[in-house]
DNA sequence: AATGAATGAGTATTCATTCAT
DNA sequence: AATGAATGAATACTCATTCAT
């Protein structure tokens, strides 16, 4: 009673957030985040029209939480390598500390959200124009040498991510530890690019 | 009739396998696969205890194919840096290849492969194995230098893996051409390991 | 529609206790007792978390009923005598006259119910407890001779049961008027007892 | 190999028989039999017409074992005292011996056995009739003093039914010697008859 | 004497959703 | 702002039985 009282739709987005972590997109259903949150299942639907647009407005906060994640951490940088590391850094970073969001933009969609407006997803880019437009400017800053700016961004996108999702997925292999992996695999993304600059 | 007759449990398997791509596991059911099959759901039980084991079953054939894909290419090569080089190649090759076989081995097990013997995923790891001796001769030969080949292979996995599946997923962005995007993905990864090498 | 509406909840009940008697454990299904209510399977679970439930709510019930049935008959009479003749008597008429109920106490038991919590088939000995209890204060009172009272009322538990399930049963000898056999078995046992008594 | 061969028909019916009395009719599939007998469940077909045909085999047998078992015991008396207590004792040591024959013979039929053909049942009657014809030739020599010799071989028969099986059932209160609760209860089955004929 | 392949009807249960209140 | 009652379609799985061999 004189707890801060969630407003129940924050309440079910966090519900819905956390068992779909937890237990994937199969077994979430309406009733279970109805249970949880202590009222019926009736009751999600005054503030969702239908359980996608539950799930789209989950992967909308994701990727709007993740593109802020990275800008305010990036955008301060001034010296372009600096933002570059930064967007890496920071892309990975969030992945390990919000794995819940982070998962969600990529677990639910292959499930279930061919029928997610593809045009929402544009929006989830804006960390990666950013990328994009940072490797760009280095480029021309002769701070790096790529072929492509726009394939070294997805490329790199594309590696972290695979790095990222081993280590939420829990099959890093039980012999390594988790931390310097991360390091690691981060250093060699980042070394990949700026080596050969420093070659030249 | 006189077409050459796919056995039952085969087709069971090529249909679960496309039907498990094209939507999903959540989507997959004993009723769909069978109606597919002109048969009843039933007649998949002949086959298969239940379908966890169609899954596994489907999960080890994969991960046996993509096994021996790699080693079919990456033995046969003397030299351990183009050996590394196959290993690498063979694999992004795999995923483009046979797209089915290749998610069946990481999307299915995310869902509902808590249950899947670990056991069995241990035999994954003959490709990965290889990767990590392959690395481990080629830094004694003082052909690269890591601070650790189990580290090194699986970060090297991991970024495949993450360029692998943004392919597979068709989240290429539409301005990418899909083989430039790969030729580059893997050879930065390469080089970012052989570089470092040839510096010292 | 101006008929006194019946709870859904009530009218399972019914249902489920009438075709258990009529049909037997093993064909009661959720299906058909919805469909003789006229609602689909899926509303029953609105009131019963699942079969078992369902099932163990009947047995609970008649349980209920039957001890509250001979209390109601014995506890009255302050004779010990009396009492024992009341107990034997309406353990009898409440099996000739509530059969369903009778029935589900014992029928479903053997088939289904390990699973249910033996802690509640405890109640059921209320009426076994009379018993015993009436049994004892007569041979303190010399009014009767028995052995063991806890093994007489057992066995006059035991013999009864087998004549009011012999009748239920419909197995009753064409021959023979049902009211005079139960009389008749009744008188047999009840005599068993008293005559000792009284020889002595 | 060198081992007696169990004609397949007997091993079936073993088996049934067991399953039955362990699991109850409600968990006895021609599969499971099958699969304990090693053989497909389509073999079993070549023996019984079907799943109901195979439980009237078994029913059949009981009640012939169970008649004659009886017949052996109480046939060789010629006093007819005698007789009646070998009947009796007969009836119950045949139910603690082979349980699982005993309990087909009841058990099975309230589940299933509306559809056993009455007719068959009447078979079962010879260890019933000869109790009728004792009991009659007790009358008439005045060594009983029974209303009506049918109604009370039937009470008879009942009484001893609910004994035995609240034994079989383990609904004997765990703090009454089985052996005891079963002499004391045919004792004063007995004794209630033949008391009173004493006492006149 | 026995099998292997297949079926159709059935089982309990779960789900997202709707509607009247 | 929330509920309670209800639904229809789906789920994995089991069963007795049949048929060709």
């Amino acid at each position: 009673m004189s707890e801060v009282e969630v407003p129940l739709r924050d309440q079910i987005l966090d519900i819905s957030r956390h068992m779909l972590f937890k237990e994937g997109y199969r077994s979430l259903s309406m009733r279970k985040i109805a249970k949880k949150a202590n009222v019926t299942a009736t009751s999600i639907y005054l503030y969702f029209e239908n359980k996608d647009h539950l799930l789209h407005t989950l992967i909308e906060e994701s990727v709007e939480d993740l593109s802020r994640f990275i800008e305010d951490q990036a955008l301060p940088k001034t010296d372009n390598i600096d933002r570059f590391k930064a967007i890496i850094q920071s892309y990975v970073e969030f992945g390990m500390h919000h794995p819940e969001k982070y998962e969600i933009i990529y677990r639910v969609r292959s499930d279930s959200m061919a029928r997610y407006p593809k045009e929402k997803f544009r929006k989830a880019r804006r960390a990666y124009e950013l990328l994009v437009q940072t490797i760009e400017e280095s480029v021309e800053q002769r701070l790096m040498e790529v072929d492509d700016p726009l394939v070294a961004a997805y490329s790199i996108w594309a590696q972290l991510h695979g790095v990222v999702s081993v280590v939420l997925n829990g099959r890093l292999d039980s012999r390594i530890n988790k931390e310097q992996f991360i390091e690691e695999s981060i250093e060699h993304v980042i070394q990949g690019f700026l080596e050969r600059a420093s070659v030249s």
